[in-house]
DNA sequence: TCTAATTTGTGCGTATGTATG
DNA sequence: GCATACATACGCACAAATTAG
């Protein structure tokens, strides 16, 4: 019993029937993990087909992770679950809280068939470029952080144009790619907008601001508003000696300046929300208790998790700009 | 043991194969210099391979100065001092906030040369095993943490046993393996012990506990300590419709709990440290502020990366117990 | 000194997957 | 679908150097 089976009168095109007898054969158990598959010049010959047509095939069957290829050698069949019908090549930046809601609300909305790997590139640019460089053909789609690493866009076209996906922050290079990003400027603008009747008793607005690992589109959107509006402002590093003062308000994008401005202030008994302020970034289950409420703006991990599932589902080209979400608590 | 190893299911190409596992007998101190290598056909009829794959791996140590040749004699050690690339094959169980600490902690303390590559289980064997057979060959060393899934121990079974660690939580089917964990059950017994006194106000304590994702450690620690002092306690799933009660102490694991405990008792008009107490595990940041302070007993996750990567480099056997730390604060 | 066995070195042919045009 | 170049792997043949007996 021949384990590829070819009908040229069918209207299934030849290399989907290549592909559906294999995965026939794992079935039915006949072909089992490890097993060596014909070579590409043999089921050419076999069946007079074009070793591309042949080749077609294979790459499908292991961009879902179902048989591997062996250069010099041949394919072999990997995993037996053919029920595996996507693979995901997941790259993150860093590994936080926020990376959590995210994984599974793609996972979620991507069902049971797709299998989704995360990986990190922790904002090397060689690590970036080796796990690209490594997981080439195993992936039916890669989805791509590229946070704000330099040349990122030579580094991505090692792969197939059509495979590619960008998350969270994109920039001018990778606009062929279709991706669901946050525009952080708008956001930033916008939120601070919503809330402007109740910033008017503030004398002035810190923003604790890190440039290796957070995007300048919130610095932009922040400097837009205050300019703006003219209102005072004023862009720090980190908070160091600084003592907070009255009628300040705090823009503040970790908790580790989160809770520094919030002791210091308690030094000087200031009382948050009446004497100074403190508007904090992504939303954190604690936020809602700390201090009778820390007023938060947040990027929505979940939603934009859902939106990009959605899209490669559908195979529309589309660029997708995540709204961010305000919870306005007794912070300001 | 031999100085040649090959996996010929692995995607690395015989020839890097011989030629990694001569560097890392080189780097391990096993060949010097002057040592004669196998001759190519030693190794040709020990590995079934082709003289030729043999020869192409000699030629490219001999190109790099790190062997040579002699014609009608043998191949020799002529350079000891190369960097050996070493890979670390990390599998967590799932993705938050603690993970990153270790894998900081972890790599800090390997240093540069070392890469590592995270992985997760999600608490799913399936995904457990698979990763692992996947991987097989592909990394120096193994880091595991098998968390409380079922037969962890035949799963690992496929990795060469010299090269896996254990990691946070281990059992007795892995002692064979070193391992840096937690002695959960002493650990809470202990941390309870130490803020034994403060326990006296209140009547009872109520732990909430999960047992698919929490260690049944932490469980048998606690029931441990309460019923050593006759303690009234109890041991719920989620808190559900439960609405705290004056001298209640809430042993809470993780956020959505610690959230729900403050929320419903602020609504009842209980006060923290005074009607009512909390412990809640693991450290955070914003935990020192919250409420005006939430006394925990948290892992070392720094700690525990350190040492791991200490027994790694030492290559001693050694199986550690991390101690926890203890913060008091006004919850209690 | 001769011989046999072993070793490296070289050349050629075949087969496999990968990548590009 | 075809053609070409490349990397990996296997096998065979023969030459030259070394060693042991």
């Amino acid at each position: 019993m021949n384990i590829v089976q070819i009908d040229t009168s069918s209207n299934e095109p030849k290399y989907r029937q290549i592909v559906s007898s294999i995965e026939n054969a794992i079935g039915s158990g006949e072909l089992r993990k490890g097993d060596q598959l014909p070579s590409l010049n043999k089921i050419r010959d076999d069946f007079s087909l074009s070793r591309d047509t042949v080749l077609m095939a294979f790459k499908d069957l292991r961009s879902r992770g179902i048989i591997k290829s062996v250069v010099g050698k041949g394919y072999y069949v990997q995993n037996e679950n053919i029920k595996v019908r996507k693979k995901v090549f997941l790259l993150f930046d860093e590994l936080n809280a926020f990376k959590e809601d995210l994984y599974r609300s793609i996972t979620a909305s991507l069902g049971e068939s797709v299998q989704v790997d995360i990986f990190f590139h922790h904002f090397n640019p060689k690590v970036f470029s080796n796990l690209l460089e490594q997981n080439l053909g195993d992936y039916t789609y890669y989805v791509i952080m590229p946070a704000n690493l330099p040349n990122v866009a030579t580094a991505i076209s090692v792969l197939p144009q059509d495979k590619v996906y960008i998350l969270d922050q994109t920039n001018p290079e990778l606009a062929k790619y279709p991706s669901v990003h946050q525009n952080f400027e708008r956001n930033i603008y916008e939120g601070l907008n919503k809330i402007e009747p109740a910033l008017k008793k503030y004398d002035k607005i810190v923003l604790l601001f890190n440039r290796t690992k957070q995007p300048v589109g919130i610095l932009k959107g922040f400097k837009l508003f205050c300019t703006t509006l003219n209102i005072p402002h004023e862009v720090v590093e980190e908070l160091g000696d600084r003592i907070p003062s009255s009628k300040e308000l705090f823009f503040v994008l970790d908790d580790i300046n989160l809770v520094q401005v919030i002791k210091k202030a308690k030094n000087v008994n200031l009382k948050l929300g009446k004497d100074y302020g403190i508007i904090s970034y992504n939303e954190t289950l604690l936020k809602e208790i700390v201090e009778g409420g820390i007023t938060t703006i947040s990027a929505d991990f979940y939603e934009m998790g859902k939106k990009l599932a959605e899209i490669m589902l559908s195979n529309d080209f589309q660029q997708i700009e995540n709204e961010n979400k305000l919870i306005i608590r007794n912070s300001i």
